[in-house]
Order: structure tokens, then C-alpha cells, then sequence
DNA sequence: TCCAGTAGTTTCTAATTGGATACTATGAAA
DNA sequence: TTTCATAGTATCCAATTAGAAACTACTGGA
């Protein structure tokens, strides 16, 4: 049963901010974005967290890190790969299937929900 | 960020067996299925987790539970709610993900999936 | 020289989650 | 009376996960 794929995909994205920090990369126009600003954007996550969920997601495939040392400082850019925007679409999935059985639609329209574009 | 309706419906299944369960309330003909039936399916899983999890799938509403005391021992049955069958199309595109991404087809022909019927 | 902004890391602690193992209670059957 | 099958509980412990708070290293600019 260990080996069945369901189980080892939650594995990967089960954790507490996995899902979301896929979401986050993909609201908006801007598809790259920089570590403080996806901090800042997932407001209760704290740096630890936010990088070793950073390093998971990219070791598995959903997300890309790309450095830009043109600049000073050095700025980080993680954006998401075939894979992950695939991903999106269990991510709204998921979102419907909370609006209609769990949550109320209000919930969301008061929640930073209302922004993610799904 | 914490009342995101993603956040909240990944604490609700994100555990180690919740979706499995889901998963094996579905298969076969058999919709209803028995504490000791999903224990000896679900291979590795302790008594102890598997109640837990049943327990809070069905605080959740994806499953319910009917208890057959016409004949003795007592038999409960467990079996997916309107939500919980809902829900299982998500599980489906999990499984169609994490196959076209991350696990080769051979794998899931191996394990207990290929009776899974997603 | 000190501060700001970049992207994190470190340390310590707390909470959650999961597993192993043994145990309970019920009533029927051998 | 012991055993079996039902459906779990109880206890203890280990591992995982998450959070708070402080800190690092780099460089440019005031």
C-alpha cells in the first residue's frame, strides 16, 4: 500500500504550506518570484518553513529556481514548471470541492482567496 | 493566509492515510466496507491511525458510518458520502498527476493500484 | 561607519503525527 | 471454559513538522 501513487504523492504536497506556495507562484502576472515576497504574501510562514518547502518542491520537480546575479543584491526567482502548473489544475479542483461541501463562498470573498484566480 | 480554503481542505486530508481510505471505501463492488475489511487492505496502517482517520473523515463528511446490530458481533460499516465520492475525482487527477510525473506506470501495475479503478 | 535590502540559516522548543504492542468488551461456538 | 471474530482503546515512545527569534553574509548607499 506504500507504494500505491496516491500515497506517495501526498507525501510530497501534503505538508502545510506546499499547496499554497504552488498557488502563490501562480496568481498574477508576474510568474517569477523572490523568496521575501512570497514571505510576504503567505504572511503566517516563517522563513524556515518557506525555504525548506522551497527546497522540497524544487528537488521534486513542481518548481524552478532560477538565481539573477546581474543585479546587486542577488536576487532569487522560483517560478513553476510544467509540472507544477499541471498541478494547478488538482489545486482548483480542490478549491471548488471546499467551496461547495466545507466552506462557504463568503469565506473565501473575505479571505486573500479572492485574489488567487481560481 | 490560514483561512484559504487550499490551506484548510489540505489540514482535512493531508494526513498519511486519509486519502487511501477514500481511495479504498471506492473500489470494488462493494460499497460498504467493515474496521477489520480497510485494516487488512490497507496494509500497513495500525489499528490506532486508521481509527483516528475514520474518525475524522467522518466528523468532515466524506464518510459515514452505519452500525448493524442485527446480528452480533455488532458490524460497522463504513462507507463514502456524497462529498466523499465527490471528492474522489480529485484523488483520480492526483493519481493521473503523480503517474505521467513522477512514478512510471509500471509502478502503479505493481502495487495494489491496479485494482484501484481510477 | 552604519543602515537597508537581498536570501536565507541556526538554534531551541512545541505540537502534531504515527507506530508498536498489548489490551478491552461482546457473545457465539467448540 | 477456552477460543474466535467483531471493533476498536490504551499506553508509551519516536519521528516529523512547524514556529519564534535571532543571526549570517553580501554589497550599495547615506
Amino acid at each position: 500500500m506504500k507504494d500505491c501513487t496516491i500515497y506517495k504523492t501526498v507525501d510530497i504536497i501534503g505538508k502545510k504550506w506546499s499547496l499554497c506556495i504552488l498557488l502563490e507562484l501562480y496568481k498574477g502576472e508576474q510568474k517569477q518570484k523572490r523568496f521575501n515576497e512570497l514571505k510576504a504574501r503567505l504572511q503566517d510562514v516563517t522563513p524556515k518553513t518557506l525555504s525548506l518547502r522551497l527546497k522540497e518542491l524544487e528537488e521534486q520537480g513542481f518548481i524552478r529556481k532560477t538565481i539573477d546575479n546581474s543585479s546587486v543584491p542577488i536576487k532569487c526567482e522560483y517560478s513553476l514548471t510544467e509540472s507544477g502548473e499541471e498541478f494547478l489544475d488538482i489545486i482548483q479542483n480542490i478549491k471548488k470541492w471546499g467551496l461547495k461541501w466545507k466552506f462557504g463562498n463568503d469565506e473565501c470573498e473575505r479571505s486573500n482567496c479572492k485574489l488567487c484566480q481560481l
